[in-house]
DNA sequence: CGGATAAAAATAATCGTTATTAATAAATAA
DNA sequence: TTATTTATTAATAACGATTATTTTTATCCG
């Protein structure tokens, strides 16, 4: 993939998520566009500090609270996605805002999205199994990414 | 299942896991025993306040932080599993202490184990893919149970 | 442009959990 | 048995990421 298409990629992305918050009657200030934008950016399901530091960079004055308060929005019109951890971290992803699979590295912190067709027939089996109505899911497969392994 | 046979698994998996702790050269204490039958008996994936209430009426006088350090010491030795929650609530499975599937129920808060086959496959097709190394995983259905679906 | 009001910044509060400390109980030695 | 050591408990303070609150600032619409 070229920078370039990269680029526009990213753009289409902003702009998508700019008519969303509009759409939803909300303004588009400055501190918002900077949040969505390292969002869009970023293929590594960047963590709040990490939001945080990369918007400082060219907004030095925004507070910690408006960077929870932008992600806050924008998962309440459903365009990030949170994987909340029980330490109390959090990473997001931005691209794809709804549920699918994960596998994060223990070693690094890499979050990498895997495409696995198995996971619907999975999810069929539990519905069938115990009657659930099943609304959402999270997976998350730990271990230690294909860098880490060789490096061990 | 009569409510015998009942008692009796029950009853293994206590003298299991008093064997563990004492294999692992910690004291059997009666903090200990209230907490661990507790786990043993409870079919339900309990949280810690369920465990901590549910302790003190035989042990009116035990700490919540007893309760915890008792819990933290069954992760240790593998004798419990924690599923821990991003709003920092954890609910405990005595009974199965590896991972495995989870169907939660977003209105009673009610956790059950179903029987999925083809969540192996799944793990495989992950690992191929990406070369992850896979450790461990964690996977969280979502919905309504089948009581909480006809009561809407 | 104003003026209504949403949003930002600064800061205080929250609340499960963890760490700390002193007291107690169990194990071991003498 | 009694003394000594060590693990465990109970009580309570500290923690820290997130959320709430308050005041100030900026956006949006006519
Ligand atoms: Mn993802
Ligand atoms: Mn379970
Ligand atoms: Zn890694
Ligand atoms: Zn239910």
């Amino acid at each position: 993939m070229s920078a370039k298409h990269q680029d526009l990629e990213i753009q289409t992305r902003i702009d998508h998520i700019l008519a969303r918050l509009r759409e939803e009657g909300f303004r588009v200030t400055p501190q918002r566009l900077a949040v969505l934008e390292v969002l869009a950016a970023s293929e590594n399901h960047p963590s709040v500090e990490a939001i945080y530091d990369q918007v400082r960079r060219r907004f030095s004055t925004i507070s910690l609270a408006t960077v929870y308060k932008t992600i806050s929005l924008l998962k309440e019109i459903h365009e990030v996605l949170e994987l909340g951890f029980a330490d109390r971290s959090s990473r997001y992803d931005g691209h794809k805002p709804y549920p699918h699979p994960h596998l994060i590295c223990t070693r690094c912190g890499r979050i990498q999205d895997p495409e696995l067709s198995s996971l619907e027939e999975l999810t069929r089996e539990a519905t069938t199994q115990t009657g659930f109505e099943i609304v959402t899911h999270r997976l998350d497969f730990f271990g230690l990414c294909n860098d880490c392994r060789c490096e061990e």
